[in-house]
DNA sequence: GTCTAATTTGACCATTCGGTCAAAGTGAGG
DNA sequence: CCTCACTTTGACCGAATGGTCAAATTAGAC
């Protein structure tokens, strides 16, 4: 019933401030059992959300996952929503971060290639994270409305940018900027979000290998300029 | 709450022999009311699967979206379930159709365009069928996992054979077939299924128009022979 | 070992959920 | 206008769900 995953797979390895929802005394250091326990819930949290939504999981099945008894998750997270928004923070903290990292003075093809190798790689190992990230999406964003509209649309029109540049450089071929990023999501995260129908297509065999080899010639093919 | 969603616009117009699910006497005609009402039920229920998944959504969301009381929709489908799968097997119906269409024989560019083209429309006119397929594969597929890795598969490679001919013959680029399926699949219904992220970036203008002028150029230089 | 704060649990609660049922209402053909 | 099959509804049920709480247990500092 649940999808094999390797544990401990998890954006941000947490060696971060103690967050809000702490329940006790705030801000103390967080004991080994804490720790474990909220690491636990939170990977927990990620298996069951990202195959249900928010709706659609229920804190016995989390508990469960998470090996403790449903009082015992409530001493961690006050509420399932809690669980949800914790875990959608630490996906957004990391979730820019391909695109950000795109060079405008870096070599234009060698960039957008890295950027797709960044971004099938966050697919190949954070799966459950795309697959949140994609539920929540498809429940139309309540969540994450207010950051999309803002820093996400903000990221990308300066990326749109600098892509308009090296087109006007005639480094790359005259392409759409927006619509450019908007493929390599679709198809980078397409991996980790339709898995189950990738692997039913080509038998279950890894397909990272050849998407990787696949996006590299697309993009190269599609972005060399007409005249080299 | 709920996305603006102009209704009607649903697929398979059902003129169609009387479902099994037909609560009564089987194979008597429908009356205008219970085609009413069956047909209010499964746009309801499209606009509230689609969005929450079938855990995620109730009955009561749905009487209400469509306009009835709970128990008079049970008198019209038997149970949530059913409700759901018969939405599904309504949607696989059709699924497969842009792809099927592709013709060996027909020029080998201008098949793969169209596909591509009736794929976007697909995600256009029909996107909460895209986004309730969407949530069904995220959450593992359990309702037609027989149907991908049997017709769904079966098609594809078919179709892989297709496109290996054209390239065998010049015609077209070399690719991976198999990923460049998927790479349809991805960006077409990306459109349909992140939405609202789409629109977040873009502000409010319809993105289509944009996206298959986008799509065709990206498609042409990636599959135009070299030496032409 | 003792003491205290941190942790865990079983019992419980109100609400929601999927679904049933008998009874009441309604429409269309005669 | 009557009839009868079709349609609709309010009341209800048992199970699941999100969450609480007081009591029991445990970990670790001294």
């Amino acid at each position: 019933m649940q999808l094999p995953q390797k544990d401990a797979n998890t954006l941000g390895s947490d060696h971060r401030r103690p967050k809000i929802e702490q329940v006790h005394t705030m801000s103390k250091p967080e004991t080994r059992i804490q720790q474990r326990n909220r690491a636990a819930i939170l990977s927990a949290g990620l298996d069951i959300f990202s195959q249900f939504g928010l709706r659609g999981s229920t804190l016995d099945q989390i508990a469960d996952a998470a090996g403790l008894s449903k009082p015992n998750l409530l001493y961690y997270f006050k509420s399932k929503d809690a669980i949800y928004t914790a875990l959608l923070e630490r996906l957004l903290e990391t979730w820019l971060d391909p695109l950000q990292k795109m060079d405008a003075n870096g070599d234009p093809i060698k960039e957008i290639l890295g950027y797709v190798h960044r971004k099938l790689a966050m697919s190949k190992d954070y799966p459950r994270e795309s697959r949140l990230f994609a539920n929540e999406i498809l429940q139309g964003a309540p969540h994450i409305a207010d950051h999309l509209s803002q820093d996400l649309r903000q990221l990308v029109d300066e990326k749109a940018v600098v892509l308009k540049t090296w087109e006007a450089a005639g480094k790359i071929a005259p392409i759409d900027p927006h619509h450019l990023v908007f493929s390599i999501w679709a198809m980078t995260q397409h991996y980790a979000d339709f898995d189950v129908q990738v692997r039913a297509v080509l038998g279950d065999k890894d397909p990272f290998e050849d998407a990787m080899a696949y996006l590299d010639t697309l993009f190269r093919r599609m972005l060399t300029p007409p005249n080299s």
